[in-house]
DNA sequence: AACTCAGTTCAATTTGATTTGAACAATCCG
DNA sequence: CGGATTGTTCAAATCAAATTGAACTGAGTT
């Protein structure tokens, strides 16, 4: 057999270059791995479902690295595997999740809220070591900015439904 | 002269490891250096200002490290230097700044915009190259994708001054 | 059972970002 | 000026995170 999914292409064309370049950006402002980026881009301007197999072929990347990617994407709610495929298809075609919402929705939960809840915790313990503090006077000053962070930490809290309403439509 | 800043304080106390280690935390979070999470913390559970010595010593980081850090800081509006000190002193002390507003107004403008923008640009170039694919049909699927990547750049732009409304107070 | 194909796992490697440290300004002061 | 003090710069070293690739699992076929 000739490449996967025996169509034309073989390299990325310019436009998808570009595309994927975008995508590439986008996910190291986020944090995420530029793998990361090169799958979801690709599975986004393509218009067909893509394989595990496409996706090596294609971005030039190990099958290792579009596993892990694709497992990640899943777990982010960013792409799901294409139900449609029509005779006894063995291997399965992934496609991405478009909507917005749906995007900031899987990282606020994967990437965001655990943050924030393990931060919670920390600052649950440093208040208590504040209030051990035996100087009167720097005690209330510890607190006080203690107290600080802790606004912060619900401030955070508190914008995450803003912002998944707002991006929502 | 012994340590900068002749105070008692040598190595970090338990609370200031506590403090420094949810900055460093929450730096990470936000993609930037840990160094500057050690700094920012450390002048946060301060009641005095610190020089640069002082976050020499007491964080055992290079000097190189926390000029840099205080640049970025600075730059980001996190810090400022601390005017009020008597005599003719001649080293610099840092505050941080402590307002949620602040910080996340500089962390936009200096992290978050420049991202936007640079992304701005790219999607019209993509959107011009997308107009050139010569299959209609095609052409169509291609714009239709760029454009949708057009409006979450743009929902992108329009969160940023409803969360530094809330962030804000 | 033996063989093939799709996908996963993980130790070793590579990559890229951060930190170091030593050389270099700049400013002050006797 | 010459020495001391404060801070900056940047090439090289270090470190953490991502990627690779080869061995492996599991499922389907004959």
């Amino acid at each position: 057999m000739s490449p996967p999914s025996a169509g034309p292409p073989q390299e990325l064309d310019p436009l998808e270059r570009q595309v994927v370049a975008v995508f590439v950006d986008g996910v190291r402002v986020l944090g995420l791995p530029r793998s990361i980026g090169e799958i979801y881009g690709l599975l986004f301007i393509s218009r067909a479902p893509l394989s595990l197999d496409d996706l090596v072929f294609r971005l030039k990347i190990s099958k290792g690295s579009v596993s892990q990617g694709l497992r990640m994407l899943k777990s982010l709610g960013a792409v799901s595997e294409a139900n449609g495929n029509g005779g006894g298809e063995r291997r399965t075609y992934y496609e991405p999740a478009v909507e917005l919402k749906r995007l900031v929705g899987g990282f606020i939960r994967e990437q965001v809220r655990p943050h924030l809840e393990s931060g919670q915790t920390k600052i649950s313990r440093l208040a208590a070591t504040a209030r051990d503090v035996p100087d009167a006077d720097h005690r209330k000053f510890l607190s006080a900015r203690v107290d600080r962070l802790d606004k912060w930490m619900r401030s955070g809290s508190k914008v995450l439904p803003v912002l998944q309403k707002i991006l929502g439509q």
